[in-house]
DNA sequence: TTTTGTTTTGCAATCGATTGCCCTATTTTT
DNA sequence: AAAAATAGGGCAATCGATTGCAAAACAAAA
């Protein structure tokens, strides 16, 4: 099996007569080495099918240019994006990438963590799994001085950078065209509350319905209704209300959204006419439901782009903490058929 | 920014006066340590927030626990589903994951697959970029005794695991599918035909033609056509003919088909009755289209599973090869309303 | 009590590349 | 021509964990 073993900076300083250190200066195109003898070693190192050992290079050095992802699930169209928004930057720096995938569970995602800890990782992205659970792993990058970006998903109370989205405003820009396309019974369906993005976007609802002086009615906010089945669970429910809604936020996932559609339309409404729908996410198949769904855009793969650029950022500018530790991403709403019942107004700008 | 370096065996050992020997002994759980001598080092490792070096370890070991991943997108369904697969599987066996993408470009995949040679990795799984180029960089994967593992777009050539599907066996049984709807004129969209999988699929789709004797005709099948804008550019073309045609495959993908929707819709061509449209890939909103487009699964997270375990399987097994070398998946023709134009008949078993 | 056997622990080399320091040539300067 | 500077290269320690071998400690058998 183990027929020959790989070639070592030994083997060419060996064939060439050299020190090792000769070597890895010519290697690393170092000027304390003549050109004539790079050259050389070059030539050699080529013949002999020589390959870098980055293991026993960035454990001498003492770093390892690698960085890890922590997603609770690698294919959804969100995490995938981020993953390669940021996968464009490291590879232009010549880093790795480790991924990870929590599968929203909480014991898993500190089995993640602990194992690109041990991997002396550079930098650890995480957007934290949905189960609820302690914060110490995250604690524990810290203290291992490595770097720790959250994103979407955060801890608040950990003092780290943060991207995120700009959950409350976005909501409040959703619910306020619809209130602008007329509706006025408009219902919420919730993701997990301990999630402080799906508070966020309860909080934006609530800020649209005040400022709006529209009723907040508590029959209207249907808690974790966050996939297609308890959309469509939750939708059933609120349409066999005595008084239903006229329109429904699924604040929390275009998938929500695809339930109350199906329910609906299945019910013979009309939508928008009856019922407007809004969804979050701009998941590839909201433009291609019948009617459109009318949904947020969070700009995922820059928000992967602008998640790495922070960590190069800091780490090539001065030493010291860079301002602001939390960059917060406008996402815009994408209006589509499911809520324009009023053609020509459009509240996006 | 340095505030303290990380603790090691041997601060362990100190602090203990103990050799450091026992500490690595104790912590690998060796029997060859007393087990009070061990609680003893356990509890020590922790209170001094000890974390377990992998560069040093693996660097001594002489192994690296790490597979990597090429693919040429991360964040195409296809190949996020893969990349999950094979991560559920990884992740039980300890092994870390590194991910790349080729965006397509050979340089790049090129590139890609040096770095992880460098990081030593124990295996790499790639499906090619559609870019050509010589494979040297596969053949060096081997010759450093680095498992191989191809996927999806393979190099027939070298002499490396395969997962694929079967594809041509798939296009056939599609497009007799469409044959048995009373199709009869099938346009073919193709991809690019140095990469096999199109090849095959346009295999499957003379076979199929030529079984049922209907003439194949060169003026129906389209080079290239396999983004959403090459198909439905390509679907214009076809559509203009004297003698169009009354039902078009998209065997590229179901962004093709995508296309080919929104042209003929357009166009006010009814469908399924006036043409049949069957994609490739079962992306999730095929289902969501009106209407709904078939397509053919290709069961991608299962893929991603059984390409990880051939790899466990052989390092587990016996140390000789593991026969067969090619794994063949028989994809699913799902039949949607797209090609539905005769209720009740349903070519898939 | 002596001998043999078994645990437990320590010593030191090793994995492969890097780097501070030192030593020769060679070149440049005065 | 002597002194100083520079280029080129070697020596050996280092990063942190692992492991074969030897030594010491203890228990069991004769």
């Amino acid at each position: 099996m183990q027929r020959q073993k790989r070639t070592t900076i030994y083997d060419i300083a060996l064939k060439l007569n050299l020190a090792a250190s000769s070597v890895s200066r010519a290697l690393s195109n170092s000027n304390k080495v003549n050109a004539a003898t790079k050259a050389l070693v070059l030539k050699t190192a080529a013949e002999m099918n020589y390959q870098h050992n980055a293991m026993a290079s960035n454990l001498r050095k003492g770093n390892n240019p690698t960085i890890g992802v922590v997603v609770p699930r690698i294919n959804q169209f969100f995490f995938s994006n981020i993953i390669a928004g940021i996968e464009e930057v490291t590879y232009k720096k010549g880093y790795n990438l480790i991924i990870c995938q929590s599968n929203e569970s909480h014991a898993r995602e500190v089995d993640c963590v602990n194992a690109l800890v041990n991997q002396h990782v550079s930098c650890i992205i995480i957007s934290i799994a949905a189960e609820n659970g302690p914060h110490e792993h995250l604690q524990q990058v810290l203290d291992h001085q490595i770097r720790l970006i959250q994103f979407d998903r955060v801890v608040e109370e950990l003092d780290t950078f943060k991207v995120i989205n700009n959950n409350e405003k976005a909501s409040y820009e959703a619910v306020t065209h619809l209130i602008e396309q007329g509706y006025r019974r408009i219902a919420l369906l919730e993701g997990p509350q301990q999630l402080d993005i799906f508070r966020q976007r309860k909080e934006g609802y609530l800020a649209a319905l005040r400022k709006h002086n529209i009723p907040v009615l508590e029959e209207l906010m249907c808690e974790n209704a966050w996939t297609k089945e308890l959309g469509a669970a939750a939708t059933a429910q609120l349409l066999g209300l005595e008084n239903p809604p006229d329109a429904i936020f699924a604040s929390t996932s275009d998938f929500s959204a695809l339930g109350v559609l199906e329910v609906a339309t299945n019910k013979g409404i009309q939508i928008p006419k009856d019922l407007g729908i809004c969804g979050y996410s701009n998941e590839p198949f909201t433009e291609l439901t019948s009617p459109s769904i009318t949904t947020i855009d969070q700009y995922s793969i820059s928000m992967g782009k602008t998640i790495a650029n922070l960590y190069f950022q800091e780490m090539e500018g001065l030493e010291f903490n860079v301002e602001p530790k939390i960059v917060s991403i406008k996402p815009k709403v994408i209006v589509r058929k499911s809520t324009q019942r009023i053609p020509g107004v459009n509240t996006t700008a």
